[in-house]
DNA sequence: TGATTTTCATACTGTCTCGCATAATATAAA
DNA sequence: TTTATATTATGCGAGACAGTATGAAAATCA
């Protein structure tokens, strides 16, 4: 909610969505790098060693572009961690947010979350890189207000989903009327939240599906 | 297990366990500073701020040591930093190992652990702490191989300590017998890492009261 | 072709970083 | 008092750091 949108698609502004091979004919030099992969680049980087541990050196190496286009691109390194996160909250919302919605059983699309969720944390060529907004939450967000309140939203978000989830499935007779939709979706986050951690201490795939499973049990099983 | 405790507590070794008032009359010029404060001051510090964020100066600066006197109490930064976890560990444990132990309703033993879990994360005067465990996971668990050694054993203690709760609270009759104590002790370290997690994005504690409360309903009611 | 615009590339500045070298100081032992 | 020992205090030095200034390069427009 903090540092709203303000510009942050601004390079992408001449093109109106629909991907269009009509070039917009750019004034001057044109760029050498491609925003997105950029981006994306700067994410993985922020993602394997946090804010403080990675130099704009390592990102213009990583982005292949030199300080003064990383300033021009995406501001300094507070925004563009900013905006690595933002883009990290929206692929993997992207990535889950049709199964938060469709129709199967609630067992199901809770495997599926965390199958999804476990790709997330365990990708990464140099080890797992976890969650991105764990990690955020447990450097930058006690000390910047701007980046914990970004970090707040992303755990208002699960949790919300999760409930939603959990609401529909006492609806259709999954789980017992007595069943709490917003003390589960907690649950269900804190599950997110120990296998993400536990991710970055290299705890294998194996064990992480283990307690996924065991957490599933736990929250489905008729009470 | 990594960095075995070597000469750890070699400033301790002339103090004989027992506190012994006969000063031991150290050789050379008396130490201007109390080498227990001022690791508690560097913990505290690396708490805060992180490992990568928090510099000599810094550490300096909160513990009153110039910078050679940090070097020879406790080695590099990176020995400090391990140092300081393994005081906050040591404390940690200390804090808890009796209610782990005693004989206690499985309910109420979960509620008192959880509550002095709260206590050590939300504690720090220039915002919550967190659990320092799940920072260094969080953080230098992915690139240093002896911190995250380190790291998961904590996370393995922990476990075991639940594991052994439910356990015991499972032949008292107190869950059904077909409780399983591990699965349930990885649900109790998961609603630790929630809550350790979302202390850091300062939730009041009473949000954080109320998911643990809900993780205590959902674990020990009859299945 | 020449002017304009946008980006790239190099290099710089002042500050901070870690670790250590050196010398002064304060105690106990001889 | 002298010597040995253990600590404090100052500060050096090579390098990393974030951010910027300057000018060259590559495109479009007139």
């Amino acid at each position: 909610m903090v540092q709203k949108s303000k510009k942050l698609s601004s390079f992408k502004a001449p093109a109106p969505k629909v991907d269009a091979p009509a070039a917009p004919k750019r004034r001057g030099r044109p760029r050498a790098y491609e925003p997105d992969v950029a981006l994306a680049k700067a994410l993985d980087l922020f993602r394997k060693d946090g804010f403080a541990a990675t130099s704009l050196d390592d990102l213009s190496a990583a982005t292949g572009m030199n300080r003064p286009s990383l300033y021009g691109a995406f501001g300094d390194k507070r925004e563009l961690y900013i905006k690595s996160y933002q883009r990290y909250r929206d692929d993997a919302r992207a990535a889950m947010i049709d199964i938060f919605r469709n129709e199967q059983p609630i067992r199901e699309r809770l495997a599926r979350i965390y199958a999804i969720a476990l790709d997330i944390y365990l990708s990464g060529e140099s080890g797992p890189r976890g969650c991105f907004t764990v990690m955020t939450a447990a450097s930058e967000a006690v000390s910047d207000p701007g980046i914990r309140a970004m970090v707040l939203e992303g755990f208002v978000e699960l949790d919300k989903a999760f409930a939603a989830c959990f609401r529909h499935a006492r609806e259709k007779g999954e789980l017992p009327a007595t069943a709490e939709p917003e003390v589960l979706a907690k649950m269900a986050s804190a599950t997110i939240h120990t296998i993400a951690i536990r991710a970055r201490a290299r705890v294998p795939r194996g064990e992480l599906e283990a307690i996924v499973k065991g957490a599933i049990d736990l929250m489905c099983r008729a009470a």
